[in-house]
DNA sequence: GCAAGGATATCG
DNA sequence: GATATCCTTGCA
């Protein structure tokens, strides 16, 4: 579950598809350059924020999972909203990028997508470092919304890595809760 | 189907 | 410095 608190209430959401990048041999993930300026917190200490910007637009949100020099990270992609439902669309409108629907946008689909869990949260690259493991931390990952069994979770290839070599590009590191309706994407992916 | 949008890694 | 590229999104 990820958690905001802070002046504008309390935000939650449970999340519902991630995906992995593991290590300097991952062609698909930021760490296959080495150690640069944009993602050396990849090969610090676990538990940190990565954000960075895509597209000009979006910023992404990634928890590093693996101790220090193991650079690898997991993609938040999406969220089923809890709770501060009205402050993740105030986000969303505030940060302006997506079309004039928001405000009649369903609850359900206000982070459902990874440039759109950082929209809703208000989080951008600038966050990148934050502890969130850390209970005092504006923005924190707390523990699981419910629990999940394997046999919901479905496995599938990464999305948007086309421009990685195999095998990197078809093995299935994203995983989403099967059938949720915030999973990113247009509903016959879901 | 595709444009928007700017940071980033790499090359000269 | 210049340039090709990018872990996306919403609208035509």
């Amino acid at each position: 579950m990820l958690v905001r608190a802070d002046d504008a209430g309390r935000r939650t959401g449970r999340i519902v598809e991630v995906e992995a990048y593991i290590g300097a041999t991952d062609r698909a993930s930021h760490a296959r350059f080495g150690p640069t300026a944009r993602n050396r917190v990849m090969y610090g200490p676990p538990g940190i924020a990565y954000v960075y910007r895509v597209y000009g637009m979006y910023d992404l949100l990634n928890v590093v999972t693996e101790p220090a020099d193991r650079p690898a990270a997991v993609l938040i992609r999406a969220l089923e909203p809890l709770d501060g439902i009205e402050a993740m669309r105030a986000a969303r409108i505030a940060h302006g990028r997506a079309g004039a629907g928001i405000g009649r946008l369903p609850a359900h689909r206000l982070a459902s997508g990874p440039g759109l869990v950082t929209a809703a949260f208000g989080l951008d690259r600038f966050d990148t470092g934050t502890d969130l493991c850390d209970p005092a931390s504006t923005v924190r990952i707390a523990g699981p919304a419910r629990s999940v069994t394997d046999d919901e979770i479905l496995a599938s290839p990464r999305i948007g890595v086309d421009y990685a070599a195999e095998p990197w590009r078809s093995i299935p590191w994203r995983f989403v809760i099967a059938g949720h309706p915030s999973a990113s994407g247009p509903s016959r992916l879901r």
